[in-house]
DNA sequence: CCTTGGCACTCAACGATACCGAGTGCCAGC
DNA sequence: GCTGGCACTCGGTATCGTTGAGTGCCAAGG
């Protein structure tokens, strides 16, 4: 597609971009070592790289800048997985040594430790595309009238609800429910209505029928939708200089249905990097999206992901996200007990 | 204090500022028709009102800007409760008819409809500053080696810890055990560690050892501090032109330790506005915010706010923050189930 | 004694103008 | 095909009036 001189120059010019911020023009691509051409000889190149649209011009006698597809051919280029910084390697290693607690805490957590280190915003998902399924489940009576329904999923997450009841059930009855249920619900997927067949004691089924529809339709995380959590929305406030544009962003960060949308098509595109206007979404035309999913023993548990500037840092970038989203996942994998 | 004149010039310099953003002049003043003096007479009461603090001037032949302390009298020279128009009562009475769910969730959504009603950033504090008392507690064996004690607070919150048990304590021990811990804890404040006696089976001490731990250390949500739900962060973007300004009250908004000792503070002080420099943070110098508790069935649950720039629209906010607190605080009476 | 019209003064905001210089495109020569 | 040279472009910055909203003060009038 590209010549090896072109390449090299494109990747100079997005390098020193997204460095400076600022138009790269001929002289100072020249002066980078590897190529040893005059400017004369790279503005000529530069030239063809605009006119099949990899570079754009702000305007006459200025220098260049990449477009989306210049920067998805750098990001392309990039093979290696990348190194961090030891210090940033440090950090990771510290923070998953401290960080423990409740799983929505972790993640909450995660997105603002991702955010300080890569000094974007960052979005951690927890998607429950694929329900979890019940481990173990129980009925436990804690008043005359009041009983808690507790499920353990197969993620380690606990989903319970109170229930009030209009009976008086007995302990037997409770009991012979909670077994009932268990022996019904238990390795299905929560949030599915089950039918469950009928016991000789209506009081029984009632129970067993109230206890079934609050894990149904209950109020609790796992049939909510995914969870999102957004991590130094602020930085977004230096990335970018015009006041419109950090409105924008900013939006769309807190409209957690569309940064979820956003994100899972980004995964189905088979993509980990989204650039400009690769995404549909017209505010965030000027952002790029890193992303990585996260796995929970094995399974997919949820993304990880950062938003910045179409001229972020990609590699730090692709690996931060990359690095944390595996250590996410093993430290979620180990502390499945709390959740 | 203020004469009546200089009362109603100081009143209409900050309601025209307010609503203008621009420095107000003479001439605008004397066009109100309650006063009907010249635009020269109210320059000489616009500089009595400077030189005690009121107003200020951003250069010489400007108009005149309401310091904090013209804010503050303004702000307290507000004495009815301020009616809120018709159709942000009409939102508020469909908000809180459709809300429902959980209370992480509802406080998150109330966030989000406040500053939707009033265009400002929202924040809604629950605070725990008062630790409920356990209402009921048992423990749950589920597995073998895997128990879960789960605690009913007086708040009608459901605090529940999972166990991993070193041993395997019969049916009869976690019955015993769970009876021992009820005996001993219900009515105290969770989070607070108390000692029990010990029983006469050393592995059943164990087990309400271990329960009682993650009653007191434990990582559910009643003693890790106070929650903190921000809704429209976005909408500063709009209240503020300098990027920096922005960007620091984003900072701020992050930092859920600071909100919470920030809006104790102000409560604690009997406020329920803080306006510019009235609070000590620096970055929130060019800030208001108007605060009020919301109470779960009498009990101080917690607060709702709104933070937005020094010349925000007082009346409505104030008459906004209140009524959501309100119907907040009824809302959740009701709904005091599900945890 | 307070109010008011008048007047000189101040100063940010705006527009016009000129200038600078980084950067380009093109061309002729190596 | 690369390179040095050169004319050209045009955003950015600085300079300089000009404008006008607004003030402070004063002297006259109720």
């Amino acid at each position: 597609m590209l010549d090896d001189r072109k390449a090299a120059i494109l990747k100079a010019i997005v390098e020193e971009y997204i460095q400076t911020a600022q138009p790269v023009g001929s002289m100072v691509v020249a002066r980078i070592p590897e190529l040893s051409v005059s400017s004369a000889t790279v503005r000529n190149e530069m030239g063809a790289l605009e006119r099949e649209g990899y570079l754009a011009q702000p305007h006459t006698s200025a220098g260049r800048i990449p477009t989306d597809k210049g920067y998805r051919f750098f990001v392309d280029s990039i093979t290696e997985p990348g190194r961090l910084d030891p210090v940033q390697s440090q950090q990771i290693r510290k923070f998953f040594a401290t960080a423990h607690g409740e799983l929505e805490r972790m993640l909450a957590d995660t997105s603002r430790f991702l955010s300080g280190l890569t000094d974007y915003a960052a979005v951690v998902v927890r998607h429950s595309a694929d329900p979890a399924r019940i481990r173990s489940v129980q009925i436990v009576g804690l008043a005359p009238r009041v009983a808690v329904v507790v499920a353990i999923l197969g993620s380690g997450a606990v989903d319970k609800h109170t229930l009030e009841l209009a009976d008086e059930p007995s302990e037997a009855q409770v009991a012979a429910a909670s077994s009932h249920l268990a022996a019904h619900l238990t390795g299905e997927p929560v949030g599915r209505w089950m039918a469950i067949p009928p016991t000789d004691d209506p009081l029984v089924d009632r129970l067993v029928g109230i206890a079934n529809a609050a894990l149904t339709h209950g109020s609790g995380e796992p049939d909510e939708g995914p969870q999102v959590f957004v991590g130094g929305a602020a930085r977004m406030a230096t990335a970018f200089d015009a006041v419109s544009t950090i409105r924008q962003v900013l939006d769309i960060l807190e409209q957690q249905f569309v940064l979820v949308t956003l994100i899972r098509d980004i995964l189905d595109r088979g993509l980990s990097v989204a650039i400009g206007t690769e995404h549909g979404l017209q505010p965030l035309a000027d952002c790029s999206i890193v992303v990585a999913p996260y796995e929970i023993e094995g399974e997919r548990a949820g993304t990880v992901g950062i938003l910045g500037p179409t001229r972020m840092h990609y590699e730090q970038a692709l690996a931060a996200v990359a690095v944390v989203s595996k250590r996410l996942g093993q430290a979620l994998s180990e502390g499945t007990r709390e959740g």
